[in-house]
DNA sequence: TTCACGATTAGCT
DNA sequence: GCTAATCGTGAAG
């Protein structure tokens, strides 16, 4: 059965929690995660309403020589989680807006992978509301890294929050039902630093990537 | 305390 | 395609 928009009960709750990523996952090379993540599901639980998607794009900040990351100005307060334990949660607010990123290699390799878009599987009707009436296209509930927060119910309060575990509000589960794809590589967006370095991924001809 | 600067979005033309 | 709105963070004074 193929994972898509057209047949969003095809994974259960329980399945989900099952197919959670461990930490050995994210204990690697930041492109390496990045290019990983394509195709995996981001779960969120709410009480006892649940909403997932497929990420279908990424971005990698690979560190502290990397002029576009947070951590290119070394340690500060909000870059702290990106220097723990991979397989966790970096979130960080950009004019108004939260963007989630999953923490990669190991402990004092300050990498990270942005989610800038999700293809939605469960809950679309919640995300709907959590979005707002003016978003009139499903594509648009979720292409871009503030809009699929937006539709997570995604902020602060999940800073530094275990995606690792299946009892977790904000986790990430393997897709064994997804189909194969062809990954395209490109360059970041939105950025002015390091603006040619290609560290953006994306599931080639997929619907819901940003661009 | 002030100030400049974005890993953005929505609503225009 | 272009741009105004928007606001937390971090560095400087």
């Amino acid at each position: 059965v193929k994972i898509g928009i057209e047949n969003p009960l095809s994974l259960s709750p329980e399945d989900l929690g099952q197919r959670v990523l461990d930490r050995d996952f994210f204990d690697r090379r930041t492109k390496e995660v990045a290019r990983g993540l394509l195709g995996k599901i981001l779960v969120r639980k709410i009480g006892d309403k649940i909403i997932a998607g497929k990420i279908v794009e990424v971005e990698a900040y690979i560190g502290e020589h990397d002029p576009a990351a947070h951590v290119s100005a070394g340690r500060t307060g909000r870059t702290e989680v990106l220097y723990d334990e991979p397989g966790n949660a970096y979130i960080f607010k950009i004019r108004g807006h939260h963007c989630l990123n999953a923490v990669a290699e190991e402990e004092n390799s300050p990498g990270c992978v942005l989610i800038r878009a999700i293809e939605p599987i469960l809950g679309i009707n919640e995300m709907k509301k959590l979005r707002g009436l003016h978003v009139k296209r499903n594509r648009d509930l979720t292409n871009g890294p503030g809009k699929l927060c937006q539709a997570f119910d995604i902020d602060m309060d999940l800073y530094g929050a275990d995606l690792t575990s299946g009892d977790s509000l904000l986790f990430i589960a393997e897709n064994e039902e997804g189909e194969d794809f062809k990954i395209e590589t490109t360059k970041r967006i939105g950025i002015t630093k390091a603006s040619d370095w290609e560290l953006r991924y994306t599931i080639k001809g997929n619907k819901f990537v940003s661009k």
